[in-house]
Parts: structure tokens; C-alpha cells; sequence
DNA sequence: CAGGTTGTCGACCGGTCGGTCGAAAAATGA
DNA sequence: TCATTTTTCGACCGACCGGTCGACAACCTG
């Protein structure tokens, strides 16, 4: 028996193995393709494996969204934090969010539906808009504070944050739709959109 | 025999009553949970009755998207022409945009889901990222014509034409969320954050 | 009333789903 | 070496899916 919270070395390869493949599934053949059956076949192993280190479905899923969503927050907090006043502030996360969504368009679309389409046993939508709300109060937060400091002009913060995010949340369809896109540009004009817009 | 394209009372009554469930039940459940047996028992009526007057689910969830599409069109159509110069009928657009969104919300998450999750028997997406970009190409062309006529600044006509559709896009869900949302406090909002962004 | 059309029903079909189970292989450690 | 644990397999389960089918009821029309 091993202790609690301790995974052997072959567990997390299988979990790190189980969770590209759900993730490439999620990303080529949506939600509903996404069996445990495909996935199964995709690492070219039984079923009954998946389930074995994930105990279900719903816990193979949310191992996706943790494991994009950790390898985002580093980048993005390094970057505010490298920031200095509350327009470069703003702007540098707008920026950082576009080349996030440059790099990592299979993850966030994967994620993408995994939030739109996972729910609890009992129907209930496993991630519910709620979770999105925190994202759009920090833009907020940057927003208020911007325009207490006198950097921004006099609109309303929530509707302002509520378009960024908005505009950030579509950046992975575009990036999928059209392969030619180029990340640094687009981050350049959407800075400038953000930038006009908080005049 | 009837001729074609001919549809009785009956006919045309239940096709409006499972549409009508359908939208419910996509509102309520999701894609998934919109099964031909959920619509069939919100309308109180066996699976096959679906089947029969609609011949497969495709055709049901295409049909509650041209109905939906239907109710849109002529307002929006009509806000359009009524609005004089470039700058006007943006907001405009905008506007009607917002407030048709709050009257129908449950109308356009329903289309949402069917957006997302519809697919072809070949496993295709039924409805591609192509459509909603028709959209996006309305209003580029909408920014395109403000700026020939000098009534916009400059900025990149395709990347506030992204963010304005991602805005309107995301509308639904807000409403959804926030019950208390007020549609023309929103639009009136929106239309300012437009205004700053085109100036 | 007779006969055909239209509408409704419930049983049923093949298939897929997430998940279980017992057996066996592989790795581990005394 | 051998007992124990960890990992893998494939058969299997019940539930549900979209859709078909034949029987039958309801309704029109002559």
C-alpha cells in the first residue's frame, strides 16, 4: 500500500500519457468523441486502464483542465508582475493572455470543451459560468484601479472587462480557424483596441 | 397525398410544439441531455411522433435554428436601415444587438449548444466557425465604410470587428448568468465601450 | 358508411456509452 | 525463490442513444 498523495513513477507517466490523449482527442474530435473508449485507443491500451489510474471519466477530464490551467498561471503572473503602472499593467496581460492562446490553441480549445459540455452525475454542468466571473473581476480590478489612479478614462469597468474577457475567451476559435494568424500581431492590435477603449 | 411543401394544422402545430421543447430542453439540459426521448416527453408525446413529423434529430435542431435565425433577421435588418451614417448604424447594430439578446436568451443558448455539439453522420461539425464568420465580415465591412468616410479613426477594422462579435457572442451567457442584467443599460454600456474603440 | 390518408403508439433493433469484474501478467520486495 | 502488490486485459453489464416497424386509431372524403 502505498501512502496517500504519493504516485509511483509508472502512475504519473500513465496519467501524463491518458491526459495528452484526452486532450488530443478533445481537440480533433470534440466532447462527444471523446470516449474513454478513444482515448483508450489512442494510447493503444484497454479501457479499463484509463479507469484504473483516473477511477472515471469526469476525474480524466478535470485532470485536463488542472493541468492546462497550471501551465498558464505561471506565465501570466510573471508577466503583471513584470509590469509597472496600471495601462502597461493591463496591457501586458492582454498581451500575455493572446500569446498564451498563440501557443496553446489545442489545450484551450480542449478545455474549452470540456466546460462547455462536462457535467456532474446528477446533470448539473461541472464548471459553470461562475468560474469565468473570476476572470472577468480581476480585469475589473485592473480596470478600477487604472481609473482611480487617473491612467484611464471614465467608462464602466465591468462592461470594459466583461469585452476584454470576451475578446480573449475567442482568441483560440481564431487561432484555430486561421492557421496563418500570427500572435505577436494579433496581441499588438488587441493591445491597441484595449488601449482606445480605456482612453 | 398532399403536394409538397404543403404542411397541415397538425403538422405545422406540432412542428412549433417539439421545436419549442426542443429549445427547452437545450436550455435546460444541454446538447446531450436533448435527446429524442426528452423532447418527445416534454411534449407528452411518444419518441416516434418526433421522428415521424421531423424525420431525425438533425432536421429537429436545424429547425430550431432556422426559427431562431428567423426572429433575428428582420429586427436587425430593420435597426440597420433606420439608423443615418456610419457611426449610427454601428450602434445601432449593437444595440438591437444587445437588446435581442436579452429578450431571447433561452432562444440563444439553445443555438449555441447546437452550434457547438451538431454533427454531421460523417462526424463533421454541422455548423462551422465559417458561418460565424459571415458575421464578423458584416461588421468589419460596417468599421471599413466609417473609416473611408473619416467618421472612424484608425485602427485595425478586423481586430474591433473580433472583439465587437466576441462582445455581442458572449451576451447570452451574461443574461443567463445575471438575471438582473438590464438589456437596455447593457446595450447603452456596450454602444459607449463600441464608441471608444472606433473613435 | 367505406376506404384511404394521417397521426400515434410501444416494442424493438443495433450500437455506444461509462463502468465493473475476475483472471492473469508484470513488477516488487523479503 | 516466492508471496504480495501493482498493472493490464477483455468480457461483460445495464442504461441510453437514434431510429425502424407493424398495428391501430382518428380523421377526412367520396
Amino acid at each position: 500500500m502505498r501512502s496517500e498523495g504519493q504516485l509511483s513513477f509508472v502512475e504519473q507517466a500513465r496519467r501524463r500519457q491518458f491526459v495528452q490523449c484526452a486532450l488530443e482527442s478533445l481537440h480533433e474530435a470534440g466532447f462527444a468523441g471523446t470516449s474513454l473508449a478513444a482515448v483508450a485507443q489512442r494510447a493503444q491500451i484497454s479501457k479499463s486502464v484509463v479507469v484504473y489510474h483516473f477511477g472515471s471519466k469526469q476525474a480524466l477530464l478535470e485532470a485536463v483542465v488542472e493541468t492546462v490551467y497550471a501551465s498558464a498561471v505561471p506565465d501570466i503572473m510573471a508577466a503583471l508582475e513584470a509590469a509597472e503602472g496600471h495601462r502597461e499593467r493591463l496591457l501586458a496581460y492582454v498581451r500575455i493572455a493572446v500569446l498564451f492562446a498563440a501557443d496553446n490553441v489545442r489545450s484551450l480549445i480542449a478545455v474549452g470543451e470540456i466546460f462547455r459540455n462536462l457535467r456532474r452525475p446528477d446533470g448539473a454542468l461541472r464548471y459553470t459560468a461562475a468560474d469565468g466571473e473570476e476572470l472577468i473581476t480581476f480585469v475589473e480590478e485592473l480596470l478600477r484601479d487604472g481609473q482611480e489612479a487617473g491612467e484611464f478614462g471614465d467608462f464602466d469597468p465591468r462592461t470594459v472587462a466583461v469585452v476584454i474577457r470576451a475578446a480573449i475567451d475567442a482568441l483560440p476559435d481564431r487561432f484555430h480557424l486561421d492557421r496563418e494568424l500570427d500572435g505577436p500581431d494579433v496581441a499588438t492590435k488587441l493591445c491597441d483596441a484595449v488601449d482606445r477603449m480605456t482612453r
